[in-house]
DNA sequence: CGGTATTTTGAGGTTTTTCAAGCACTGTGG
DNA sequence: CCACAGTGCTTGAAAAACCTCAAAATACCG
């Protein structure tokens, strides 16, 4: 979008901060966490373009060649696999400041497909330039281990929802989850959108769409939760959080 | 263990080989796989002492403090999450080659147990000095992102067996998986030995042990496997890999 | 406003778990 | 060498949780 001749100086030293990790909301949260002004413009300069995806729309595919990770500006995603006989499972889904694609780095090829759950943007950021960045900046490659230790440990939470927990409970996890990501992001921990279907959801938990509609009646019968659409509110968060934690028993679910 | 003094120069030499990371049969599949000759040495000269551990020895445990990632030399590990509940998930069984510790980076921390399952030996790597050689051997480093990125990409099949297969495709996928990596091993991909107990089994595929207990017997009764305690043949290979992928339908468990 | 997609709800069915019992192997001490 | 306890494994019957199928209700979108 082509800015007025007579702004041509201060309109681009907005935008390029806008568009910089510095400028940008979410640094605190996502790669550039922890680094000096310096080393955050040394990121800067490697980033490549911004893309926008509309909903709906596919960032990357299982069996691409890899080129970029990609950090979340805004928006939400979904990750999932797929198996060879097409059923797919959703292997998370991803908020502004979280970073996509590390399952590539492995086969130099995507292992899963990367879906805009809403109208997202996000930072591509190639990764051999990256690479070459880690030698020049300590700081940087410390933290990028910590994410990737950390999407191991996310992933091991995941596997223990759904090799261990009932319905109930993981329904319960799913929320507080949702709920404490959005409070480290300055929302309401109390209330937010579900941005993805009932479907996403029941894939997700490893649970039928029915399910998941049976889990928010009956959630919202007992007065924990709220619901309008997509729309949520935990009306009693420590009773869902002593589910999620498992200490609260699960009633069954009729 | 002291030797004579008679063959101090040439015991020294051998054992030292052994010890090191030129010597170890696993060198290709762990952590100093694509190194030349100069980048093994500097290696080797930071990897700390080897640990041996007995049958169910704890090697490290949730919220001890993170100093050292292990490569395992021999043996079989098992690594378990455990929730507020205590309630245990089995997040994945780890043999010979492999890295164990990967997920304590983020947090400083360890976030699940390991513990052996038989007699196993392991190599004590310090992360702070094996992140002081990042920054002097890239190769390694790459190599190092590739197996943390390939943790997440087993995790992400893991999620995938547990949210979306039924039990026998589960089993088989269990066994399909045992096979292909005693193979890379230059193992028997038709007949091994489970090192972990039918419990362990139940656990990690979420079932119980009673389900995996028929699986057994129903997959012997078909002829697909032989059973004898804990050494398994896989008689019908191609139809166990269908199972697996999901081509083959599973039938009821009676 | 009409058509489509998504969600909810109900009834019945299947898979897997739970509970209970028995079997088999292992090691120990007499 | 054998009885015995302990542990791990197997098998059966009943029950629970969750899924499938079907239909209705609601939301979404041009």
């Amino acid at each position: 979008m082509p800015q007025p001749l007579t702004y041509v100086a201060e309109p681009i030293t907005v935008s390029a901060l806008k568009a910089s990790c510095a400028g940008c909301s979410m640094h605190q949260l996502c790669l550039p966490m922890g680094l000096d002004d310096e080393d955050i413009t040394r990121l800067d300069k490697i980033i490549g373009k911004r893309r926008r995806l509309v909903r709906d729309e596919r960032l990357y595919q299982m069996g691409e060649p890899f080129r970029n990770l990609y950090a979340i500006r805004f928006g939400h995603f979904k990750t999932y696999q797929v198996n060879a006989a097409g059923e797919q499972q959703i292997t998370g889904f991803q908020m502004a400041g979280e970073l996509l694609g590390m399952d590539a780095i492995s086969g130099d090829r995507h292992q899963c497909d990367a879906v805009a759950l809403e109208d997202s943007e996000v930072c591509e950021i190639p990764f051999t330039r990256l690479e070459e960045l880690f030698g020049e900046v300590p700081t940087l490659l410390r933290h990028f281990h910590r994410i990737m230790s950390q999407e191991i440990t996310r992933e091991q939470n995941v596997m223990l929802l759904l090799g261990n927990m009932r319905a109930e409970q993981r329904f319960a996890v799913f929320l507080i989850n949702l709920s404490a990501r959005y409070a480290a992001r300055g929302y309401s921990p109390h209330s937010f959108q579900l941005r993805m279907s009932r479907e996403d959801i029941g894939n997700y938990l490893g649970l039928t769409i029915e399910s998941v509609s049976r889990l928010l009646s009956r959630f919202k019968k007992q007065g924990w939760i709220a619901v309008d659409k997509r729309e949520v509110s935990l009306l009693n968060g420590p009773h869902l959080k002593a589910l999620a934690a498992g200490t609260e028993v699960c009633s069954p679910m009729n």
